[in-house]
DNA sequence: AAGGCTATGGTACTTTAGTATGACCCTCAA
DNA sequence: TTGAGGGTCATACTAAAGTACCATAGCCTT
């Protein structure tokens, strides 16, 4: 945010100095138009270019966002969900048990659930189906 | 490309409309400079943005495609590719061998050389690795 | 307070996955 | 022609994954 206030000073800053320098030299006689209003086009064309830049990059950084009303809609619980990311990070249950201090057994009762509820066969399917919904 | 070059012809056309106008103006003494200055700059500006909002659809569009070089860098063959394909869609070894016409021994031997060149425990890490890897 | 839901886990079982090893065939380059 | 690499397949095994069923406990809600 600080960032955007100080280019958009300088910005406002240059374009009052060309302002002046346009003023001036045509006045002067120095240098013809043509250069004056050259110089202006490219500076406001990469003026452009980068401010669209950034915006697109902040853009498409949180392009594809979970859609947690899908997860509601599929009944998936908090505990399934946090099982179904550690599922698509590669984890076997006895690996998954080990991060949230729970029994392998009770991962195997949400893998099942969440099998069920995704309609997946395997878990691989399951990372599958989860990353075309959008809620992985 | 055809809408790029005329784009392009459109602009230079624009280009010398405004240095015949700027002249013109200025000669006469109708508008005064500023102006003629800020149309510039805020025409260009937006040429800035439409050039590169262009360039870079292009480019998400096609963002993640698939690095060969990794692939061959991990002397992962082109059967042994088909199989991760697979594994990615969530196939089990069985079906995976239906779809290639293969039987079910030969698809274990083609994922175990595939954990093996990917450094993978499971077949679900395996396609965590090859997706961060861009080769899927 | 009773019933429903979630979370937790255990046992027992079946099915997949994965490893190890060996074998055969084919192709292409040295 | 010989050897390396790729592809195919089998057997035998271990390790995960997944299913089914049951049980307990802690919640909210009615």
């Amino acid at each position: 945010m600080k960032k955007t206030i100080l280019v958009f000073g300088l910005l406002i800053l240059a374009l009052l100095l060309l302002f002046q320098f346009g003023k001036y030299t045509i006045i002067s006689g120095d240098i013809n138009i043509e250069i004056v209003i050259s110089v202006i086009a490219v500076v406001f064309f990469f003026v452009g270019i980068y401010i669209n830049k950034k915006s697109l990059n902040t853009q498409t950084s949180a392009a594809v966002d979970i859609d947690h009303n899908k997860i509601k809609d599929l009944e998936i619980t908090s505990r399934e969900y946090e099982v179904l990311k550690y599922i698509s990070e590669g984890l076997s249950n006895k690996e998954i048990g080990e991060r949230l201090f729970l029994s392998e057994s009770t991962i195997k009762t949400h893998v099942s659930n969440l099998l069920l509820k995704l309609n997946a066969k395997r878990r691989t399917q399951a990372i599958q189906i989860a990353k075309n919904l959008n809620i992985i």
